[in-house]
RNA sequence: CGGGGUGUAGUGUAACGGCUAACAUUCCUGUUUUGGGAACAGGCGACUCCGGGUUCGAAUCCCGGCGCCCCGACCA
């Protein structure tokens, strides 16, 4: 793409009615913009990021069975009153609205009560278990304090996945392999290295619950590490019996703030009980599907990344969710610069690789650098009188100080492509 | 929902109760530039969040509302 015809634009300040990171680089760099409190849109780059999150996420849930579909957002009061959640005493997060004719709605908090309402339609026999379904679909929330940036929301999307099993052992033998599914997640988006399996209360699910959470001194978290291990408990469920129970012991724990970046659940057969989501044995018996969920958060995974992963000069996007794997920067007004850049951006575009092209001629090198810098792209290469001179192109690494001039070919090497 | 802070061109800031609300940046015109947000000249852009009040006079003081940020509580 070029950068000519992009309709965003960088901002040298900071916006004033933002203190986090996340929000101040992200809306600096033209990746999302404010709506109002607790609400942003996705603008073509942050849009960018935001599908390569989902799309690595997608890859891991359909490797391990999952189905793929949209759920609606309204939803009726019928469908929550089952499980006592359509109470505002129970759950106080609803924008709840009306039709014409004075029915109720909801706007989706969550999906577990509507998807097993749905899959009744669908789960009748143990034939038809065990089933895994998941979706991309917005969540609004209306929470009471909104803040630290685009980390907690009223509208957001979040991925759910919902397991339907025969029984526990089953249904035991899925969990254990969605925890393997969210590590890779975790890894491929680049914060493997800080994120923890997380043993943590299950709310009003369960009695417990898996949290994956990312170190950071953004999160609103307090989780206590075994390094070693790789394990962490949330300070909600700290306590000597559980540290007992999963074989912990107290002086090996480190305190750290921790953002939740995705949790699993298991329902059990709290909502097909209440919800009659039933099916026939083997033997001929009726029994209640058991149930888990598994969510994350893509935008929150983003601006956890952002947490993480910046400098001084911006964000530093690892190559998996990066908007484009190379930032091509032109530098001054010279014909043949402009000749050479343009034949090296057709090239890349040939082979796939995704190319933000610098193409502007008003801008300054300075100016080019500094957006370069902010907007995080993993490789830079410079085209300019310099570098033609010097024998060809300036590559460089974001998260490196110093390039390097290269010829087309080592260029190609460089990048890991097949001249 | 408790507590604290804050609201002025698109953005970031300034302005003692008193002249036509200032500066920077963005944007527009032109010239010159092109390896770290470059230089010069000219120009556009504000019902100072909204509603009341005090005052000869309010961006400024007072009351109410709304928005936004932070701490806490909450968090399916």
């Amino acid at each position: 793409m070029k950068q000519s015809q992009l309709f965003t634009k960088t901002k040298k300040e900071s916006p004033a009615d933002e203190i986090s990171l996340n929000a101040e680089l992200l809306i600096r760099a033209g990746f999302i913009n404010k709506e109002m409190a607790g609400v942003y849109s996705y603008l073509p780059l942050g849009l960018r990021v935001l599908k390569n999150i989902e799309n690595i996420i997608r890859e891991e849930m359909n490797a391990i069975g999952g189905q793929e579909i949209i759920l609606s957002s309204l939803q009726e009061k019928s469908t929550w009153e089952p499980t006592n959640q359509w109470d505002d005493s129970q759950v106080d997060v609803w924008f709840k609205t009306k039709l014409k004719n004075d029915t109720e709605l909801g706007l989706a908090v969550t999906h577990e009560a509507a998807i097993t309402k749905m899959m009744k339609g669908f789960i009748n026999s143990y034939r038809d278990l065990p089933k895994f379904v998941y979706q991309f679909q917005t969540k609004f929330r209306n929470e009471v304090r909104a803040k630290s940036g685009i980390m907690r929301v009223r509208e957001f999307v979040m991925k759910d996945l919902y397991s339907f099993c025969k029984d526990e052992e089953e249904h035991n033998a899925f969990y254990e392999r969605s925890k393997e599914a969210y590590k890779n997640i975790f890894k491929r988006i680049g914060i493997g290295h800080l994120t923890y399996i997380t043993f943590a209360s299950g709310g009003m699910f369960s009695k417990f619950s898996h949290e994956f959470q990312t170190i950071t001194g953004a999160g609103e978290d307090i989780i206590y590490v075994d390094e070693n291990k790789g394990i962490a408990v949330n300070k909600e469920v700290y306590n000597d019996e559980v540290l007992t129970s999963l074989g912990l012991k107290k002086e090996d724990m480190v305190e750290n703030k921790a953002v939740e970046v995705g949790n699993i659940f298991t329902l059990s057969t709290r909502f097909s009980d209440a919800l009659g989501l039933k099916f026939k044995t083997e033997e001929g018996d009726e029994k209640s599907v058991f149930m888990g969920s598994y969510g994350i958060g893509p935008g929150r995974l983003m601006g956890t990344v952002v947490e993480v992963l910046s400098d001084s000069k911006g964000i530093i996007w690892p190559e998996n969710i990066a908007p484009f794997k190379v930032h091509l920067l032109m530098l001054g007004g010279d014909e043949n610069v402009k000749i050479e850049a343009s034949k090296l951006y057709e090239e890349l575009n040939a082979k796939n690789i995704e190319v933000l092209f610098d193409d502007r001629v008003d801008v300054n090198a300075g100016e080019k650098f500094a957006d370069s810098d902010l907007i995080g792209i993993p490789y830079r290469i410079v085209v300019s009188k310099r570098s033609l001179a010097d024998g060809g192109f300036e590559i460089k690494k974001r998260i490196e100080d110093t390039g390097k001039i290269v010829n087309i070919d080592e260029l190609f090497e460089f990048l890991g492509i097949q001249k």
